[in-house]
DNA sequence: CAGCTGTATCTTTTT
DNA sequence: GATACAGCTG
């Protein structure tokens, strides 16, 4: 045997050794849950002689996938490409390309994500008719992915969530945005998922391949789940029954994309008899971290209950700051990255910052930048959302998938080429009678008549361009030919001269950064079994998660959400904004679940640190322009104080000794009542009411609609005569005594 | 058709 | 406070 067993604990060694029927791994925060799983994979190969094209594993990341990947590699020194192994959206979509004739697919489909989406429905909602008044397209955007996270068609959704007015228009809609993306030979991000199924339901041997073909399945991060993913899984392991699960209910923070938390909590039901193995003892963190975490989680009501111990140290306690507001906050994070370089010999990638939103990362860089600090902001805007490489990236999916009319319609018209939106529109309308992709329409744009001489010109120097390039397209190299489509489409040159000097100049290297990056996909495809063409590599760009890009060797600090901290670790972790409205967040209605799934994601934010751990809160913060008072957040009178070094001033509203149980309760009150419609300045809305209004001055409110942050408020202005119609949330209208 | 300007809309977390 | 979009003008 080429591994030491002696690296697992006892159940460690269980969890691994079961390798037959289903296997539950409920493993806590930090309790070796990826060794586990690595040693799990090692040990089918290498003891149980299981073939590595027979194992399917699926992770949270990609980053993740490559990781386990080559520690498994490492244990038993073999080459195990044969392996499946990614995330849940590059497994589906590996299977489709497969498969994609037995849907009508073709196999260089399109992959869209929420923009492409977006796109499509404002089609759709044209087509339809549907009044952009009620409706944005990314309103409709969240309720069909919703749906398809549910694995829901129009017909079921409609009784599992009656919404009186969606439930007209919802069906049209979901089966008319299904015809786009058909045309487009496009898929959505929720089509990866629920595809496969349709595909397993219809096709019953395509499904006996691969539950043929994948004998053993492991499950990553099974708590965060969907249920069009748990059907996949479902289906794939329902014969042989070889699956393995590990998940922590405490650790589910997706329920807002669909994951259920009851996938988790009701594994035995759906596969009985399945042995659980509770990893309860944690490596990571030192005692006073873990017990701080652990007395906020069970707090919670939904969960199955583990108790999560240590042997390391106590260690420090957690120091928790009061700032006055974000930028004193900011400036207490450079000081306690000093202070632990300085006495604690750290470099700058043990540390992580942390917080709930993104936004809040803008005023910390800036006070890293000012301090001479590196850093890394994983998430936010990222690399692949930067305009000149959607555009590249546009014109790249244009060439492998002409019928892809998102991409197509972004690249028409950019850079200029005079060929405006009236043209396209005609050009679209003569494509659908004769029931031809609009990019064929565009090869026949002579045909058209309200199409001018000159103005076909255009469009076929277009279209002659795009074609050139779709006949290189096998012939050239991948890299060469995404340079010299850059250079030829006028990529290059519209960036170098449209923006200024230092706009240009980084504009430009993006793009030649993303064509290197082509090149490397290009060589490593070829040692991975991938097939190393474009086609793939602008599927492994679509599906890249935030993490994947995060280059964590470099010597900077980390910067992310606590939802992109899932699965990390650092030996220290600042968690910023531990504020009422922030953590937990405050939305426009609340519950219970919600409460939880926040209390949750402290939690996983605060079992990220290894050694130290600070909190931190504001008196007031800035949010929509205006400041705004904060109170300490309510999970912060949670953990008993003898886990906590307390850094606040004496006349700090968080006072740990005094009151502490009122404190909170108050603040859980507090919290559902702001989230329901009624709060106590609604009074002033009436009409009648005087009001004043930062830029319209003094006037009256003549009437209302709606209740709640979405009321719209109809205000009549005496100064200059104006009737405005304005929504509560934003309208920031102050009551004036008559 | 292109470019400008004022206005509406909006801030959760992500594959 | 930022951005996306509609509407207007050249």
């Amino acid at each position: 045997m080429a591994f030491n067993f002696s690296e697992l604990n006892d159940v460690q060694q269980k969890a691994v050794k079961t390798t037959e029927g289903p296997v539950l791994i409920l493993a806590g925060a930090g309790s070796g849950k990826t060794r586990t799983l690595t040693y799990r994979i090692a040990y089918l190969i290498d003891e149980k002689k299981v073939k590595p094209s027979n194992i399917l594993a699926v992770t949270f990341t990609n980053k993740a996938a490559n990781e386990m990947k080559e520690r498994v590699e490492k244990l038993i020194e073999a080459n195990i490409q044969p392996l499946w192994i990614g995330t849940f959206h590059s497994v589906c979509a590996r299977i489709l390309r497969r498969e994609a004739d037995a849907l009508g697919y073709e196999r260089n489909f399109s992959i869209y994500d929420v923009d492409d989406q977006t796109q499509a429905l404002k089609k759709v909602m044209s087509s339809l008719n549907i009044s952009r008044q009620l409706y944005t397209p990314k309103m409709l955007q969240n309720r069909l992915s919703r749906m398809k996270n549910k694995y829901l068609y129009p017909q079921n959704y409609l009784e599992a969530e009656g919404d009186e007015e969606m439930r007209e228009i919802l069906p049209d809609i979901y089966n008319y945005y299904q015809r786009v993306l058909k045309e487009s030979n496009a898929l959505d991000f929720d089509d990866l998922l629920i595809k496969p199924i349709e595909l397993f339901n219809r096709k019953p041997e395509i499904l006996k391949k691969y539950a043929d073909k994948f004998k053993y399945v492991l499950i990553d991060e099974y708590q965060d789940i969907n249920h069009a993913q748990y059907l996949f899984v479902k289906k794939l392991a329902e014969e042989h029954k070889n699956i393995c699960v590990v998940g922590d209910e405490d650790q589910s923070i997706y329920g807002w994309r669909g994951a259920d938390i009851t996938n988790i909590l009701n594994f035995n039901q759906d596969f009985p008899d399945a042995e659980i193995f509770k990893l309860e003892e944690n490596y990571r963190s030192h005692n006073n971290i873990l017990q701080a975490a652990n007395s906020v989680v069970k707090n919670n009501e939904d969960r199955m209950g583990k108790q999560l111990w240590t042997q390391l140290e106590a260690g420090s306690k957690i120091i928790v700051y009061e700032n006055d507001d974000e930028m004193s906050e900011a400036k207490k994070v450079v000081e306690t990255i000093h202070d632990e370089m300085y006495t604690k010999k750290r470099s700058f990638n043990d540390i992580a910052i942390l917080y709930r939103t993104n936004v809040q990362s803008r005023v910390i860089e800036d006070e890293l930048r000012r301090n001479a600090i590196t850093y890394n902001v994983v998430g936010g805007i990222k690399f692949y959302d930067r305009k000149e490489i959607k555009d590249l990236l546009a014109y790249l999916r244009v060439i492998v998938n002409p019928a892809d009319t998102v991409s197509l319609k972004r690249i028409v018209n950019f850079p200029l080429r005079g060929i405006g939106e009236t043209t396209v529109n005609r050009i679209e309308k003569f494509a659908e009678e004769d029931e031809i992709s609009l990019f064929d329409a565009m090869g026949r744009v002579d045909e058209i008549q309200k199409i001018s001489a000159a103005m076909g010109n255009r469009v076929i120097e277009f279209y002659n361009l795009i074609t050139q390039f779709i006949k290189l397209k096998d012939k050239l190299d991948p890299t060469e030919l995404a340079s010299s489509l850059a250079s030829e489409a006028g990529l290059i040159n519209h960036y170098k001269t449209e923006y200024d000097q230092y706009e240009a100049e980084s504009r430009v290297a993006n793009i030649q950064e993303l064509i290197n990056s082509i090149g490397e996909f290009i060589e490593r495809a070829d040692e991975t079994n991938i097939e190393a063409n474009l086609a793939s590599f602008l599927e492994e760009v679509s599906l890249l998660t935030d993490v994947d890009q995060w280059n964590d060797r470099a010597n900077a600090v980390t910067l992310m959400t606590l939802h992109a901290a899932k699965g990390l670790e650092f030996p220290v972790v600042y968690i910023t904004g531990l504020e009422m409205g922030l953590i937990p967040l405050q939305r426009n209605s609340a519950d219970l679940k919600e409460l939880e799934e926040e209390r949750r994601l402290l939690y996983v934010g605060m079992t990220r640190a290894e050694q130290n751990l600070y909190l931190s809160y504001t008196n007031r913060r800035r949010r929509q322009g205006a400041f705004k008072h904060t109170t300490p957040s309510l999970f912060l009178d949670e953990i008993p104080v003898e886990y906590l070094d307390v850094r606040s001033k004496d006349t700090s509203q968080y006072k740990p000794r005094k009151n502490r149980k009122n404190a909170r309760r108050k603040k859980i009150e507090d919290y559902f009542e702001n989230g329901s419609s009624q709060d106590d300045a609604d009074q002033m809305y009436k009409v009648g009411q005087p009001v004043y209004h930062e830029t319209f001055g003094k006037g009256e409110i003549i009437n209302l609609e709606g209740n709640g942050d979405k009321m719209k408020i109809t205000v009549h202005f005496e100064d200059e005569d104006l009737v405005k119609k304005l929504i509560k949330k934003y309208a920031n209208l102050s009551p004036v005594e008559s």
